[in-house]
DNA sequence: TGTATATATGATAATATGTTCATATAAGGA
DNA sequence: TCCTTATATGAACATATTATCATATATACA
């Protein structure tokens, strides 16, 4: 095998790669994901407190919410009738993070 | 002033740091926009040899090239009729060639 | 069991997005 | 100038996305 194909052969995306890589960018592509994400961030939140500190509708960040733990992006716990969340992958919300530095130095 | 309410305050997103970072990130959220980046990346390339590598429409190629090149992701060059392209955000592509080091190894 | 609070869900409507088709523009060479 | 190749553009269509409304579910407690 020449060194050419090789090197194509290890930089070309399948279609499962592709697939979550474009979901996960598509989950971080939304302004209110990114706020709930980056408030996650920093402590584990109710859904009611969310909505109250990102002055957003209960249905909305609940709906938000089931989107970004389907990608495993965040997890939750139980506590009564409340529920905790926070975020569930160090290295995605790293990137954002680093997207959000990025943005801001530009 | 407290130390928490200076923390909220270094963290808060404000308006234009919330678009930029959600724009950038729609813009990684599409498979095209990523296959085309993915081999920008790699090689400087013309816009008929990413539509004959990646197997899409000239149109489809153009149309998303001016969307990046809109965000400054990716640059060009004319060379007589012939338009090469190339990525012109490093931190940018290098959060992508992550997630999808990230992805695979997930 | 009945009520209150917290969260989840389904349907809907408005908007955004991505591809395709047809055509326009730009540059080089006969 | 005319023709060819390369790229860009605008319109239109199909699909996806997002917030909202109304309602359902779940838990705690009197």
């Amino acid at each position: 095998m020449e060194e050419k194909d090789k090197d194509v052969m290890e930089t070309d995306l399948d279609e499962e790669t592709l697939f979550i890589v474009s979901q996960t960018f598509k989950a971080l592509g939304d302004p209110t994901r990114i706020r709930i994400l980056h408030l996650l961030y920093q402590k584990e939140c109710s859904v009611n407190e969310i909505a109250d500190i990102l002055d957003l509708g209960q249905s909305t960040v609940s709906h938000q919410l089931r989107f970004l733990k389907n990608l495993r992006l965040v997890k939750n716990r139980r506590a009564g009738t409340t529920m905790f969340y926070s975020h569930d992958d160090k290295h995605v919300i790293q990137i954002l993070e680093q997207m959000i530095a990025h943005a801001r130095h530009t």
